[in-house]
DNA sequence: AGCACGCCGACT
DNA sequence: GTCGGCGTGCTC
């Protein structure tokens, strides 16, 4: 018998199979983890075939020394997944085994937790007549029957402990601990479904994939919920992924309330013991409902029964660092294999997706009534320019202001929505026009005025703020745009007796410090929170009554295809936040473009009009998703290594460009609009073409990159994100 | 990744 | 003469 191996080492040059002997005795499972001679050394490698026949040279082939799991830590389905996102996301088959088995499993660092318990063995209470510490323990537990070892020699001291497990008087038990992430309860309030609830429930049925269109406050959750029921009902288990930034104690504890012990939850800020605990509760079947981000949806679970993407336009879906892929395609291959449905769920979905359903590739569900009956909340655009041919250069708008006014009147409660943290985007010399920038990225420092200091978005780096120009001497600063520190400390100066609350990167790093600042939100009235992207996700506050939306343009003027869905999105999610319950809710959008047809569209919650009209431009123009768009860049700290890498791998796509001219709408090399980053310089070649063949294209292009050995090189498919 | 092999400079 | 620099190539 013979083992495909993969070596544990994520490097480009062992990104392939290694074949091995299987020695008689040695019991052998597809997905086992097996330690095997590998060159000099001893590695840790991953066996995902078993065969009769090798095809390497029988002589020079070496022998597996062991196995390390008696099982298949990798089961069937996920080594058949290695396979298809290796395909199709260009990855090694070592990048993708470290999703599928996180590093606290496969380092086999960290261990099962136990709890230890004495109870009583086979004594002799009268050969302790001396020994008054043990008799008193011998007593404690005849009435206790069993206690925590730690507990009895925090009472009687170690030494008289040990000395009754050596007489074998007392027997250790081990009890094995779930380090299970903060729960928080909460009554399982009983939901009457309504008719389109119901309708969604029934629809959703079958190998499919459905879009799952629902308004804000439609009730998606509900249909979430009962949809996992249906599939623990018939004994298969759910995956459910919600954007990292929404896994809040709330959402955790409404599914907790239901689900009980058999929620998993995965999500980057666990600690190690505990993605370890959910992980083996995942895979021993102990837990059949996973809830988590992006990469939840590796997780070890068998017979899925269900899988959903909530907020599925979001983007961090899509991972950005290396291994780059995509958790909506992996979750539709994981639903193909185990023949379940796949569910998008979204108020706003992506165009992409909304073009699929149109195309009738996936079926459309819509939920377009709120559960609650409640008219969502008035969006009223205020036109900057207005303001200031007014005379009113502020950063709040007359309106804006008034009814924050009416609202702290009330003792209500107000949001307010930027979407760039710190005081203010970049310092400039008003005399010389120099701007402040990274040493290591070629970016503005951003000023934080809690610090004073000013901060690196891309790095992290910290500089001292500047007093005079370093350039020309001049004292004449100027400040770009403002961020949420600056929206702050203006609302502070205007309102001085209102609370309020900033909640961005900065407030939210510590653990904890998102919910507690979301608690003390809750209960101070009359309050304005002040927040970036952050405060637009999943949490219901009843006594907000007004968003402000003080940048919107921001995120439309952005060299990027995708930026009217982004800023219709984002007002539509933000909007949301407002008059959750009984209060009526308004949201004022600040534009400098108000007739903007996104502004149009998202003021009336059009979402079908917008779709129409971003579709319409989208085919003329040949983007996504009626093309298709590949960006390679290409890192090193050395331009000219990077330079000439790029230039070699350009040479090369000169040819497939020229192979396929019909179907290469557009190719060119040039600089990252962020040339450095971390002191890595960034070149990129950008292409577009058409969808027919561009699978085969696709590869070809990839086969290009392939040369470049210094550089790191990055593959994008429809980029996110183009800086 | 690591480790060996291999081919050129400065040293006991 | 050889000790050691790190470029190249291989690992079933």
């Amino acid at each position: 018998m013979f083992a495909s191996v993969i070596i544990d080492q994520d490097v480009k040059a062992l990104n392939k199979v290694f074949e091995y002997l299987v020695p008689d005795g040695i019991d052998v499972q597809v997905g086992a983890r097996v330690c095997v001679p590998f060159g000099q050394r001893t590695l840790q490698g991953f066996v995902i075939a078993l065969k009769e026949n090798c095809d390497y040279d029988a002589a020079k082939i070496k022998k597996i020394y062991g196995v390390m799991d008696d099982f298949a830590l990798i089961k069937g389905e996920l080594i058949k997944l290695m396979g298809f996102m290796c395909d199709e996301f260009h990855l090694r088959q070592t990048s993708v085994l470290r999703l599928l088995v996180p590093s606290e499993i496969r380092e086999g660092k960290v261990k099962e937790l136990f709890e230890k318990y004495a109870v009583l063995g086979d004594y002799d209470l009268q050969s302790l007549s001396r020994a008054k510490k043990q008799q008193q323990i011998i007593q404690k537990l005849q009435t206790e029957q069993r206690m925590l070892i730690s507990d009895i020699k925090q009472q009687f001291g170690e030494s008289a402990v040990k000395a009754l497990i050596d007489k074998n008087f007392i027997v250790v038990e081990k009890q094995k601990i779930n380090r299970t992430p903060l729960w928080l309860g909460r009554d399982d309030k009983a939901v009457t479904l309504n008719a389109q609830q119901l309708n969604a429930i029934e629809t959703i049925q079958g190998n499919k994939t459905f879009l799952l269109h629902g308004v804000t406050g439609s009730g998606k959750t509900e249909v979430y919920m009962h949809l996992i029921s249906r599939a623990l009902e018939n004994g298969k288990s759910a995956i459910m992924l919600v954007p990292e930034i929404s896994l809040t104690p709330q959402v955790v504890s409404l599914f907790r309330a239901r689900f009980g012990e058999k929620i998993a939850l995965l999500h980057s800020s666990l600690s190690a013991g505990e993605r370890f605990d959910e992980w083996r509760r995942i895979f021993s079947g102990e837990a059949q409902v996973v809830v988590g981000a992006r990469s939840a949806i590796f997780a070890p679970c068998e017979n899925v029964g269900i899988i959903i993407i909530d907020e599925e336009h979001e983007q961090s879906y899509i991972s950005e660092a290396n291994p780059r892929y995509n958790s909506q395609e992996v979750a539709a291959f994981r639903a193909r294999f185990n023949g379940c449905p796949l569910v998008l769920g979204s108020a706003t979905p992506s165009i992409d997706d909304y073009q699929r359903a149109m195309d009738g590739e996936i079926q459309l569900v819509e939920m377009p009534v709120r559960a609650n009956g409640r008219p969502l909340p008035k969006i009223q655009i205020i036109d900057m320019m207005n303001e200031l041919r007014a005379g009113n250069s502020g950063i709040f708008s007359t309106q804006l202001l008034c009814d924050l006014a009416k609202v702290i009147n009330q003792k209500k409660q107000a949001m307010i929505f930027i979407n760039r943290r710190g005081y203010s985007s970049f310092m400039m010399c008003r005399e010389c026009g120099y701007v402040a920038k990274c040493n290591d990225c070629d970016v503005s420092l951003v000023y934080h005025r809690e610090d004073n200091r000013l901060k690196c978005h891309y790095c992290g780096k910290q500089y001292k703020v500047l007093d005079v120009c370093p350039n020309c001497g001049s004292a004449r600063i100027k400040q770009g745009a403002v961020g949420t520190e600056k929206i702050v400390s203006e609302l502070k100066n205007l309102f001085p007796d209102v609370k309020i609350l900033r909640m961005d990167n900065d407030t939210t790093s510590k653990k904890n410090a998102h919910q507690k600042l979301l608690q003390e939100f809750a209960s101070t009235k009359p309050a304005i929170l002040v927040g970036t992207q952050m405060i637009a996700k999943g949490h219901d506050f009843e006594d907000v009554t007004l968003v402000g939306i003080i940048d919107a343009d921001q995120s439309l003027y952005r060299a990027d295809y995708r930026s009217a869905e982004r800023c219709f999105q984002l007002i539509t999610q933000v909007s949301g936040r407002a008059g959750r319950s009984v209060s009526e809710g308004k949201v004022d959008l600040q534009t400098y473009s108000p007739r903007h047809y996104v502004y149009k569209f998202a003021a009336n919650y059009d979402y079908k009009s917008f779709f129409k009209k971003e579709a319409n431009i989208r085919k003329t123009a040949a983007f996504p998703p009626f093309s298709k768009i590949i960006r390679i860049l290409f890192c090193h700290s050395d331009e000219n290594v990077v330079k000439d890498e790029l230039k070699s791998c350009y040479n090369k796509l000169l040819k497939v460009r020229e192979k396929h001219f019909d179907d290469i709408i557009y190719m060119d090399a040039m600089k990252s609009p962020i040339k450095r980053i971390k002191n890595l310089y960034r070149y990129q070649v950008i292409i577009r073409m058409r969808l027919e063949n561009s699978r085969a294209i696709e590869n070809e292009i990839y086969d290009c990159t392939l040369d470049a050995l210094k550089s790191s090189v990055f593959f994008e498919v429809n980029p996110e994100n183009m800086s």
